[in-house]
DNA sequence: GTATATGCAAACCATTTGCTTAGCG
DNA sequence: CGCTAAGCAAATGGTTTGCATATAC
């Protein structure tokens, strides 16, 4: 995750007062090296400062979403989870027998859904690209499937 | 939609036993052109078979996606959307404006995703592809900018 | 006849919201 | 001080599940 800018700035400039919950959510945020669904947040929030309340967290990363500062994914289970927006765009591998979500870009990918949003008369507003994966290692033990959705 | 195999193929190959209901849902689905929603078939299947409980077309669909018939899909709106799976793969446009779905399928891009899979050491379980596209039109209103999840 | 399906209602889970109090600017 | 935020709990919306009955095979 990591923001490039500081949190008392990433809140000024978008008319948000820089209150405690706030701080600790963001710093958590900024911290943050993978995916976590709100539930995960709410979690290591806690650790730092037990009395925030989820609502506060759901409210606070839907704030930063609208002000483009995080965005939101859904990777099939029923949970959203966030990263910071102030990256490269990117999309996902999703390895389905651990979970772990791995980023990468393909230049060449954005340009082809550019032309094919043109070619159907539309110009892209956002897009995401989710490759779920399975190891190429055949010796390892089958694990638990997770579907697919 | 539209199945290729007949209905009752498709429950005897899967193990399924013909019901009254399996049928109404399953002629629904085939009849389907577009990608409902649980709610949704539910509407269609209660005009055919007002007897017919939601709680059926959900282990219904759920069923026939396990065994493979049906796709599961969620465009960021909460619900889940089904389509046949008897069909090549293809990606989704999403119009923003207007909610509508619109099918593509690029080889070149399904191409790329392996090979950004087998570079990074994985074979591809599935994926999905999500353009949330607006028309190219200028002159229209701004409209209700929707959250890209 | 027996295991699988269904209907109904209650349960679930993630997320949102109303209301009141707290605290940033 | 005034208005935004937070906490809490209740509400929501989509989806799942337990249980008793019905039905396909």
């Amino acid at each position: 995750m990591h923001f490039k800018k500081d949190i008392a700035a990433l809140c000024k400039e978008n008319g948000l007062r820089l209150t405690g919950p706030r701080k600790v959510i963001m710093q958590v945020l900024s911290a943050s090296s993978d995916h976590p669904d709100a539930v995960e947040l709410h979690r290591r929030v806690s650790e730092i400062d037990p009395g925030i309340a989820i609502a506060t967290v759901y409210r606070t990363v839907n704030l930063l979403q609208e002000k483009g500062v995080l965005e939101k994914h859904t990777f099939g289970d029923g949970r959203a989870r966030f990263e910071s927006a102030d990256h490269e765009h990117h999309d996902h591998l999703i390895n389905v027998e651990t979970g772990d979500v791995i980023e990468f870009r393909s230049d060449e990918i954005e340009r082809l859904q550019e032309e094919i949003a043109r070619q159907h008369g539309f110009t892209i507003v956002s897009h995401k690209l989710q490759i779920y994966v399975k190891p190429i290692d055949k010796k390892r033990p089958p694990g638990k499937g997770k579907e697919t959705a």
